[in-house]
DNA sequence: ACGATTTGTCCGTTGTAGCGGACACTATTA
DNA sequence: TAATAGTGTCCGCTACAACGGACAAATCGT
């Protein structure tokens, strides 16, 4: 309870000045809002001025423009464009190179997500979560004329996602419904699943050891997706594997034979 | 000049509690510490303890211990193992992840290396400065038995390396002096050039468009490096190749005709 | 051409985050 | 066993960073 939680004690003085009492005005730590900085600019996947991200964020425009500053100074910004525009800089990536490197489940992914590529000629990925939204962390495009690559790293809601499924699959029905926002639970064509009913598909692809769905935010292709467990037996990551509808129709038990086989050796890494 | 600097200034009072006027006495910003926090990390390559990131950077423990508890929060470190070592996190990877996509240069970059790779059978890589440092941003390795790979992301003192020649030659003599540390024209056995010298190879090579020389770094690789070029004109990153002794005796011109070709595309997007 | 916005910068105020120091707990040492 | 060195947590103090608001310049919309 903060001290504008009971009015009375408040100075008669600055009622006249206050134009609403905000419920929750705090002062938020610079850190705290230059973190939001990096994620509204992922989130935008270009630049922004620094006054769009003070009004996407609700904070002081006054403060974004410092925090930018010394974001700026310290390289993790760059101005992006004559307009001001800024966007995150080579500094942020090689942070996330360094991650990259130290991640075996990631690093070992790398020679699967290539074999399963070379194998099936499909589009092969490496996915988890990023809290409470489904990610592909990294994936290998085939050589197919027509290109169907999600972005990588660009959050998704889980239940749209045959990933999605075995993701959550280590959680009881209270812990998935407390993690997925209820709007996650709608699809893009407006039709809607209940955190129950995803429950227990997810229940039903763990025991599988796979699941696979026609994608929802397509029509024209089926994803398939097998496990990777951590040491200790949770789904820490999944193998994907993208196709067309055709060709996932007729190589359907090859493509998961393939998966499962080259999630082996991942297991117990991440 | 700050208070401590006119000892007299000082309330006498204060003399008895001090151990030492620490010369500079000054409470830094979080986050410019929770930046350092991530630039040990990155340096280490490894999880640290909270202590141990504290000493390193010569900042009280109790902040780091506190900047480390809400970075944690935010999911931009990870505890790594059960003696409270922390690691950069999952986010600060799709950070980079984000950065990549958006970088032109990078993207375009990828195909460029992949074949290069398949052309040269060798490892292909793209390089550039981040700051005072040459660093690799991202290599195609070959499918060669023996593994030569410099990790990338990690930062080598510019005159190491081909690409550095190249990356410094928009610079006169004296920014090249002012940018780049004494110590880094000291090569790794010991002998070194100076900053005339280097200066004076570095434009002969932009007005030929290459650099090759044998890697200071190990006795048994040849480094070919190209230039990428802004759209200013600016060298803006290098398109390179490091092969084992004999093949690049016997492949010289092979190679570089492969790297200025492959490079060509790269032009202005970066 | 002219208001109407929106841009970035600057400055005084004040809530609080960074800090030092004390503390309890664990390993390691002798 | 005691002593030493290390760990993470807690708790006031106060320097200063986040903030709101005012400002001029640039850009927009007629």
């Amino acid at each position: 309870m903060n001290i504008y939680t009971n009015l009375d004690a408040f100075p008669q003085a600055n009622w006249t000045q206050m134009t609403l009492p905000p419920a929750e005005r705090r002062r938020e730590r610079g850190l705290d809002r230059a973190l939001d900085i990096f994620e509204a600019l992922r989130a935008a996947q270009r630049p922004l001025r620094p006054n769009e991200i003070a009004s996407q964020l609700g904070a002081p425009r006054s403060t974004v423009h410092d925090l930018v500053r010394t974001l700026i100074e310290r390289r993790y910004l760059e101005r992006a464009d004559a307009d001001g525009r800024v966007f995150l800089a080579r500094r942020v990536y090689l942070l996330g190179v360094a991650y990259a490197e130290t991640d075996q489940g990631l690093v070992r992914a790398e020679s699967a997500l290539r074999r399963v590529a070379a194998e099936t000629g499909e589009l092969a990925q490496y996915c988890g979560l990023d809290g409470n939204k489904y990610v592909v962390l990294r994936q290998h495009e085939s050589a197919r004329p027509f290109r169907i690559s999600a972005d990588t790293g660009h959050p998704v809601p889980i239940p749209w996602t045959a990933s999605g499924r075995l993701l959550i699959s280590d959680l009881n029905v209270d812990k998935i419904a407390a993690l997925i926002p209820a709007e996650d639970f709608v699809f893009p064509d407006g039709s809607r699943t209940s955190p129950a009913d995803f429950a227990e598909e997810a229940y039903r692809a763990r025991a599988a050891g796979h699941y696979t769905c026609d994608s929802v935010m397509d029509s024209f292709t089926h994803c398939f997706a097998v496990p990777v467990l951590s040491d200790a037996g949770r789904v820490a990551a999944t193998l994907c594997l993208v196709a067309p509808l055709d060709d996932a129709r007729r190589n359907h038990a090859h493509y998961l034979e393939c998966l499962k086989r080259l999630a082996e050796p991942l297991h117990g890494h991440a």
